[in-house]
DNA sequence: TAGGCCATCTGGTCCT
DNA sequence: AGGACCAGATGGCCTA
């Protein structure tokens, strides 16, 4: 997959020129992500680019010469701080060779927290290949799902009440608010579509999570049309039948749908529909924390447990022996966003999750 | 065209 | 020294 490139002005070419450097295939740095424009690797060309700051210095050959303050001006300030070294061109290499690599890890480091994004917005309620949410949103609806899901254990609200839609949308923009309601709205009045061609299964299979998932999507009047509010139909058809539901959990790449499989240590709100507690003895493949699209899981495995919402602060399950520290898995979605006090049920039950 | 969203570059800070 | 993380800056794309 190609990137657009780099919308940044000013092209290294001509200072790599400048400095003796030979066109370098910087593919190698960030594989099929590796910007480039004509072949060439655009780099933002801000007034303090470094770049322009060491040309100046290039003709200077003398090697770390120190800078005397006052050379220059009897009234010059004197600068603070250490200081600077003369970029000589041995250095500016350097400089520029340790900025370009910096820059594809912060490519890298970047795509890899989209992808987790992407990852999240699977597992929300109403996910769209092709009408992402945008990244706040996906963060905003996160928390009030967890929210949400955490209200239908406690107060045994059901997942289509309209109280539960109001939670999911708290806070959230009004497209997305529009999109989240309309796709919950299916809950009463699914509708089959096959939706699920572009989910787990494959086309026509509808299979999700080993169970056979009714493909919904909505045709929601005043909303945007499909895609922009299909629905991940295994949330729904869990939050409804979370009772007696046999539940096998299938390999976290089971669910690819042609994406990189996410094979990576699951933050705790992704994996609260891991299959943690289905397995009460860890298996070897517990640790690789087992990932699919079904928060409800969790609501279906705690109340066949039997875990009193009282419990849910200071979990008294059987495995309440291994929470992990409370800081830790205290939400962080909540942020700079509007007070926010979901009840600790969620925290409390990452612990169980990650029981190992 | 303004505003929202995004990808990228960049320099600073902290840590190993 | 080098990597991870972060926040600010910048410019492109898209939509109302």
């Amino acid at each position: 997959m190609m990137t657009k490139p780099y919308g940044k002005p000013g092209d290294v070419t001509e200072l790599v020129s400048s400095l003796g450097w030979m066109e370098e295939d910087l593919s190698s740095q960030d594989g099929d992500r590796t910007p480039e424009i004509g072949g060439r690797y655009r780099i933002s060309g801000g007034s303090r680019s470094p770049m322009e700051l060491g040309s100046e210095d290039m003709e200077e050959e003398e090697e770390d010469e120190e800078e005397e303050a006052g050379l220059d001006g009897e009234k010059a300030p004197k600068r603070r701080g250490p200081k600077k070294k003369k970029m000589t061109k041995a250095r500016l290499e350097r400089f520029r060779a340790r900025r370009i690599k910096a820059n594809a890890r912060e490519r890298s480091r970047m795509h890899g927290l989209n992808d987790a994004l992407d990852n999240l917005r699977r597992v929300m309620p109403c996910y769209s290949k092709t009408q992402k949410l945008s990244k706040i949103e996906t963060l905003r609806l996160a928390r009030n799902y967890i929210w949400a899901l955490s209200e239908v254990l406690e107060s045994g609200q059901s997942p289509e009440s309209h109280g539960f839609v109001e939670m999911l949308c708290k806070g959230l923009s009004q497209p997305t608010s529009n999109l989240v309601a309309g796709c919950l709205q299916l809950g009463s009045s699914p509708m089959l579509l096959n939706k699920m061609d572009e989910k787990c299964g494959g086309p026509g299979t509808g299979v999700v999570g080993g169970q056979q998932a009714h493909p919904l999507s909505y045709p929601s009047p005043g909303l945007p049309s499909p895609p922009y509010g299909s629905l991940e139909a295994s949330h729904l058809l869990h939050l409804k039948g979370l009772k007696g539901t046999t539940y096998e959990n299938p390999s976290p790449n089971e669910c690819s749908n042609g994406t990189p499989p996410y094979d990576g240590p699951l933050t705790p709100p992704l994996s609260i529909s891991g299959n943690f507690a289905l397995k009460p003895e860890p298996s070897p493949h517990d640790t690789e924390r087992n990932f699919t699209p079904h928060s409800a899981l969790t609501a279906h495995y705690l109340s066949s447990h039997h875990y009193p919402p009282s419990s849910m602060g200071g979990l008294q399950g059987p495995q309440s022996h291994t929470l992990f520290p409370a800081s830790r898995y205290e939400l962080p979605l909540d942020m700079a966003f509007e007070s926010f006090t979901p009840s600790h049920l969620v925290t409390s039950q990452m612990g169980t999750i990650y029981s190992e």
